[in-house]
DNA sequence: ACGTCCCTGACATTCCGCTGACAACCCTGT
DNA sequence: ACAGGGTTGTCAGCGGAATGTCAGGGACGT
């Protein structure tokens, strides 16, 4: 289950996607003008967005997301009446992970959305040796038999299983596990760690997953 | 410039296709087949896949590739002569990132290529010979294989491999490497070279990657 | 109210980075 | 060549920062 920002005037429109959308098993975020979705961006885990709105072009809110460091890989699915080929290019070469034109077949925008999401990791299966993690379900199964993690558990052991091998320092975990708005302290990090290598059944002086770098942070074992 | 691999089975769409995206800077890697195609697959950053070769069907082979841990983040475009949804549907619920129907515009393949590049992100890799350093992960390869370095380690090697060639003091390593808040003396910098010749197991003597210079500091050889 | 989960603070432990001492080396001047 | 001073290589040990661990409090939902 992700959260899509449908960045959308048509009410029409807006009511026949959620529909679909939400049957797919998402949670549906509206806005009907550029500024609404800017303002409800920062909760979104993919975002689709209208060409023509009625305060400013999509392509600019587009420009400005892509240039706020936040959102830089925050997948974006863009919708347009328009049928020349300059304006598909010019969405793409902007930052728009994918393209669609109007009118389009409703199965087709969600398997393009689920395609987008599986990319992004936030949706289907991870398979990481022993390991494997069921992002729809939040459920994760080491050598074949469910685990009891907690939500934080849940979450950032796929976030690190998401990008095996790659480093994350405490605060980058912080910012992208906890959101921006956690204020407390990057021990935390360690604790959960702790918690998920007890569960996990790993020692930390030879993790099978989860292997500290000292000084750096942590990482999800290739 | 990234390493694309086509994998088209019609000779005059691949030598198009080459020709655009060695334009657009890349460096293409072609297959003619799904057998070769397979065979190419580690030194691809991205794959462009005909849906129909002459020995399996496209998605047969995008189907494998994704069940293989190895490959499981690698960007696929399918290109189809088909017009059908279905078709298009399937092509992406079996992972492809992207999906073209021939005939397409070449421009809009190359926009397309760009949108899912740069999806992957900045390699952030260092290639210094048969020295390989790779920043996020804080990993560096010496002959293909990894080397256990320390943060510090890792650090001094990351900052004179990027400038190779050129000399640098104790004092300015200390001020670039530590930081301006660093107060011990400068043979600090020495016993990290120290160890790292011993990592990388280079003698002091005949260096492969540390030069020393006399009464100057130290470089990495070009 | 109870249990669960998240976070924090305190304490234990590990191991890395730094230093100081000494050895080896290089350059210079005689 | 040789001596001498300066520079760099090497080694081992210490101190402390970074991490592991534990227990408890507070918030939240049931």
């Amino acid at each position: 289950m992700s959260k899509l920002l449908l960045v959308e005037d048509e009410p029409a429109v807006r009511m026949g996607l959620r529909i679909s959308l939400a049957k797919a098993g998402h949670q549906v975020l509206e806005a009907a003008s550029a500024s609404e979705g800017w303002e409800r961006l920062p909760q979104a885990d993919l975002v689709i967005l209208d060409w023509m709105l009625p305060d400013e072009p999509g392509v600019r809110l587009l420009e400005r997301l892509r240039r706020d460091g936040r959102f830089e890989s925050l997948p974006v699915l863009m919708l347009t009446a328009r049928t020349g080929e300059g304006d598909r290019v010019e969405g793409l070469t902007k930052g728009a992970d994918d393209y669609l034109t109007k009118p389009f077949s409703t199965p087709e925008l969600v398997a393009r959305v689920q395609a987008l999401l599986r990319r992004v990791g936030k949706s289907g299966r991870l398979e990481r040796g022993a390991l494997s993690l069921d992002l729809e379900r939040h459920q994760a199964y080491l050598e074949g038999h469910a685990l009891d993690l907690t939500r934080r558990e849940f979450e950032l052991l796929a976030f690190l299983a998401r990008h095996p091998g790659r480093v994350y320092t405490r605060e980058e975990l912080l910012e992208r596990v906890w959101g921006q708005e956690f204020l407390g302290t990057a021990r935390t990090v360690d604790q959960h760690v702790a918690q998920l290598r007890d569960k996990l059944q790993e020692d930390p002086k030879s993790p099978r997953f989860l292997e500290t770098l000292r000084g750096v942070g942590y990482r999800f074992r290739e």
